[in-house]
DNA sequence: TATGAATGAGTCTTCATTCAT
DNA sequence: TATGAATGAAGACTCATTCAT
């Protein structure tokens, strides 16, 4: 009524702090609704239940990751087919990406961490295995071309299923324990050398 | 009321499933009571309250895993003033450990998983934190005796924190995928490699 | 918009479905609104409320057989002041009177179901009551009448009204049972013998 | 807590006034409550839901005029096969069996108000359908053997199925117009004049 | 004509918890 | 030890209705 959208905005405010303080399952409708200043019936106006509001806070960033996730897969895939190429530009693409990353998540600070500690219940429960599985094919790729060129034997399924979810674990931990960018971006270079030295590890000859 | 504690026990088995299958918040006493044939009187005889009743559960286990761990935790720190020993002994050590802790987590498998994936809105919610404290000091001893005998800086707090949760987290990971014991060993093999090789990369000196 | 009150049309058969399927209190105006593609502001320019939304279906329906029904109710009163006559004309009468009443019923075939069965909560509850009211004048001339020729005593008022009653219910019956008209009609043939032995049977003699 | 199941009692009185006035639909568990001076909490211990509440006010009574529904047409089919009888008992038996049936309906008066027009919403809804299957069987047989003796030909289903739908009607309008169970009595003899009649002519010769 | 927004009371139902017995 | 009974608040959600625009 007010201008455009004010009840929905503040709905969406006040539900995106009420999950974040309660969790998924532990929010209330009502308590969403008292803090916004507006009856239940106002919610179920703009939204169908419980789920399509938390889906309406979420879904946009969750969706942005995606795509940024998707592209650097593509890239990466690319990158292999055509310059298979000097390990130090490796490295600093990994960095240059990982800035990206980085950056996108911090964004959307506290929609991540909605999405990975507080959404028990909800379709979002598992939501990192989206990323595993988008990261998977690239990285298995990598995983075949460097043990060619290196003359090992490719690392098992499993053992690179793992690897991804490490990686992964990598920005989860730092965007629940930092909650500031610029100091998880210093972190993370510390972090990337460790990771790079493991994944290394994975492609050493077994007799040395 | 027929032996001892029979009906402490049933409940406690049925509370266990119940939270296993809906996780703390979404767990219904009544439920719980109606599975174990008894009247929720009888189960407020037993536990003061539902959070009660969880660490009833839980308590247990985590004391166990909790032991253990700092045990490991003195053993390292003794072995680090005593023998400031060879590294293939280290590997085999790790390689124990590993084996020690596995077993522990495997035999409570799903009230670890209780713990880890349905705790949320108990207070165990962050119970992960604790055990990163554990180590955390184990850690550091180990990198600062590391860091003077190759003549290198040590790696900063933060940086020593995050390879304590990676740790872990291989744990977590192992646990929360690989059902079987045995596979998750032989798994942890690969990942042992990964993780000391990201350990050692933190002790290289920069200008190599 | 478009042309002349298509809305209103829109609504009124989104409506009929509507409270055929889920009855008068069970249906949801929203639901109306929304399959009609209005809101439900529109609803309430055209109709003052739920009630009237279902007067608004009902009535023209109502009105029709109110006033069928009258008529033959006067035509009767009107044959039997004038030609106190043959018995095979009045069943002749009556198979007539039949096939008009039963072709009105089934010109409307779901408001009548709506009105005999779905309008429990709404003011039509009862409507069948209208009905036999109106042809209880009819049919007590009609006994009257029959029982002077007769020399019989004149069924109690309590039997006629039944009697009305049994009668209407007839055409409910087949009107709930059987979606087909012709079907509905030679089934009513036999049905009408069924009623006229019995009306007849109220004139006997007790002596005999 | 009182003295036994007090409360439960209670509850099932408020409810059947409820359910008589507002109908199954429109009833509020609440206002029940309310009116029982207890918790809906309480409600909710002795009934599962809406429905088993209904249920419970319902069933014994409906259950009574099953078994005896049932009873009626077995005595009805065997004195069918031992004695081909005279007509006159046969009347007197329609008679006691009336006395009895009205007996039984009107020991629950209410209750079966309430299932014959305020069930709409509930699995009682055409609950009547369930006494027409069960006389159906005895009236076939009836009208098979009749139409023996007579020499003429059987009715059809349908006509046959109809009139059983409009003796149980006699039932049903009389328990609905008339509070008064002798008063009832007395009129259903009429009205089974009326109903054999109108049976018998289902069974002349239509050359006649 | 109709929308979009909102109300407020109400729906049934479930919850953890209590307590006399 | 345990039951049976009950509380009271809260859960998500739906309702018919209103009204400024």
């Amino acid at each position: 009524m007010n201008n455009e959208h004010e009840t929905k905005e503040r709905l969406l405010e006040c539900a995106r702090a009420e999950f974040l303080e309660k969790g998924y399952q532990g929010a209330s409708l009502r308590s969403i609704c008292k803090k916004a200043g507006v009856t239940t019936g106002a919610l179920y106006f703009f939204f169908k239940d419980k789920e399509d509001l938390f889906d309406a806070i979420v879904e946009p960033t969750l969706e942005k990751v995606k795509a940024m996730s998707m592209q650097h897969v593509n890239q990466e895939l690319m990158a292999l087919q055509n310059v298979p190429g000097a390990e130090e530009d490796d490295m600093h693409d990994d960095r240059n990406a990982t800035e990206q990353i980085l950056h996108v998540l911090y964004s959307d600070y506290d929609i991540c961490q909605l999405l990975l500690t507080k959404s028990q219940g909800s379709k979002y429960e598992n939501c990192l295995d989206t990323f595993v599985d988008i990261f998977e094919t690239g990285q298995k790729a990598l995983a075949v071309e460097q043990a060619k060129q290196l003359g090992v034997p490719v690392p098992d399924d499993y053992t690179l299923h793992w690897v991804i979810h490490i990686q992964l674990d990598a920005y989860v931990h730092v965007l629940l324990h930092e909650p500031d960018e610029q100091k998880a971006l210093s972190h993370m270079d510390n972090v990337l050398t460790y990771l790079l030295s493991g994944w290394m590890a994975l492609f050493r000859k077994k007799s040395e």
